[in-house]
DNA sequence: TCTTGACTTGGAGTGAACTCCAGGGGGTAT
DNA sequence: ATACCCCCTGGAGTTCACTCCAAGTCAAGA
């Protein structure tokens, strides 16, 4: 797989794969005897895996450290599990925080339903000021 | 409230909190006859929906919109409500994604739990090396 | 043969969000 | 009066994660 398809299948750019792989974010990745890269079906799997950790704000400082454990062997099977553990618990405390997030936003969107109902409003006047005012 | 009383209390650096107030992510704080911040509990409020929106990953750019929609009074009380609609969105969005990562941290941590049990090993050690070597 | 187009490398540039710092002021404690 | 501490402003510096670019290689098509 040239460096353009890969680009396609995954929606990263080719300077964004090449970057990834200088990093050792992902293993390096074979040339062809033109010196081209020729993605296998093992480089695909990390450059998807990678990518859904990104995506999920796993920061590149951490990944790359998975990668080169990877790379040194069953020897680091227990350091990379803590890792793996330690950034789940990460993604775990972020959906609350978007849990909490959402709640607000609700709120805040259920009372800009309100003044679609005019003959509410002065029901609300008062609690409004607070919502709105103050920015809570 | 002084600056740092609130950066105590909401955990924001000093730097932070002017900073903030300088591109207009909360609305200017007064300031006491020394010159001197002090916050009042709108001040405050906007501050905790701002650390919370943030935190949640909203662009400061789209944060600093909806402030000074705020600003302009009722006018804009349509505008405001699209954009907490489409942020509300967005954070689902991200939710869908973190859930997604987190089911293959979990499958993967999974794996690295199976060669805790040695007299296993010999029976998982394809499927491992799948799981494994090809970063999946 | 010449051009075109996809690829290579190393390095510089960008945007977002802080973070730090120099230079200065004002109020309290010794 | 001097030292100390917290505050101010404007602007420069930093970090992260890309993103772009110059200069060059290589193979296929007109």
């Amino acid at each position: 797989m040239t460096i353009s398809e890969v680009s396609k299948n995954y929606d990263l750019s080719p300077d964004t794969l090449r970057y990834y792989e200088r990093i050792g974010l992902i293993p390096r990745v074979e040339r062809d005897r033109r010196g081209n890269r020729d993605y296998s079906e093992a480089d695909c799997n990390w450059i998807q895996f990678i990518k859904c950790m990104r995506s999920a704000g796993l920061p590149i400082e951490t990944l790359t450290e998975y990668v080169s454990l990877f790379q040194l062997g069953d020897g680091t099977r227990l350091k990379r599990k803590e890792i793996l553990l330690k950034q789940r618990e990460r993604l775990l405390e972020q959906m609350e925080v978007l849990q909490t997030s959402i709640r607000i936003l609700d709120r805040k969107i259920s009372h800009y339903d309100e003044v679609l109902f005019p003959h509410e409003k002065e029901l609300t006047a008062a609690s409004l000021k607070n919502e709105d005012e103050l920015g809570a």
